[in-house]
DNA sequence: TTGTTATGTGAGTATATTATCACATAGTAA
DNA sequence: TTACTATGTGATAATATACTCACATAACAA
């Protein structure tokens, strides 16, 4: 791949990882990770705002993490690809690390 | 998990997802992947400056992304965990998704 | 029509992040 | 010692992000 494209390539792999990058909005998606749900319960859910919550969301819509549908009155929210759960199992390995660090740490003290 | 157990975690992860999430720090866990290099060689790879690569990497050390040994005046790094490298996975999902649509979107002009 | 509910958005403020420059430090070599 | 090299860091400015409030809009019900 050419050095051009790569760069390309990683402000978009940038793009999605910074819409992941939040506590509310790992939040938002460990609770979706269940279904679908609308606006006002995760809201709930996360314990935030609704407008905060209004804007976490279509963060994650423009980056392709998430899609809705209308419902009524109702907008609900869901992954739009399972694989973004995929990016859990990455930073569980590191996280494991640290603590597995840390253990040891403890007992050397 | 208790909520509050819940949202300390969903911090460190959000940690680590803001410690991947530019382009020139996935630049350089794209160039660490085949092995550790120093700052001055991943700052001729990337194309930035030596000071501000610099702190790239310390972010992502602080992160427990990155680890760095000391070699007479040179200062290497390399990958904490190559599960770091799972991440790349996750979001190539998202981005194939992204592609297939605009592609559809593009015959049907 | 009027009223209600769920959601989104503009404006403003506060905070965080990034890049650059100049300089400091630490190791090496002569 | 002096000079050189690789790296890190303080200060600054520019930019981006997050949150809150008030208001706008859209769908629905009466």
């Amino acid at each position: 791949m050419s050095d051009k494209k790569k760069l390309l390539l990683f402000q978009k792999q940038a793009e999605v990882a910074k819409a992941i990058a939040h506590p509310l909005r790992i939040a938002i998606i460990d609770f979706l990770k269940d279904g679908e749900q609308c606006v006002c319960d995760i809201a709930e859910q996360i314990g935030s705002e609704r407008s905060n919550v209004s804007r976490h969301l279509s963060v994650m819509v423009n980056a392709g993490v998430l899609i809705y549908r209308k419902k009524g009155l109702k907008v609900i929210y869901r992954l739009k690809c399972v694989c973004i759960l995929d990016f859990f199992s990455c930073v569980t390995g590191v996280l494991k690390q640290q603590a597995k660090e840390n253990e040891k740490l403890l007992k050397a003290i």
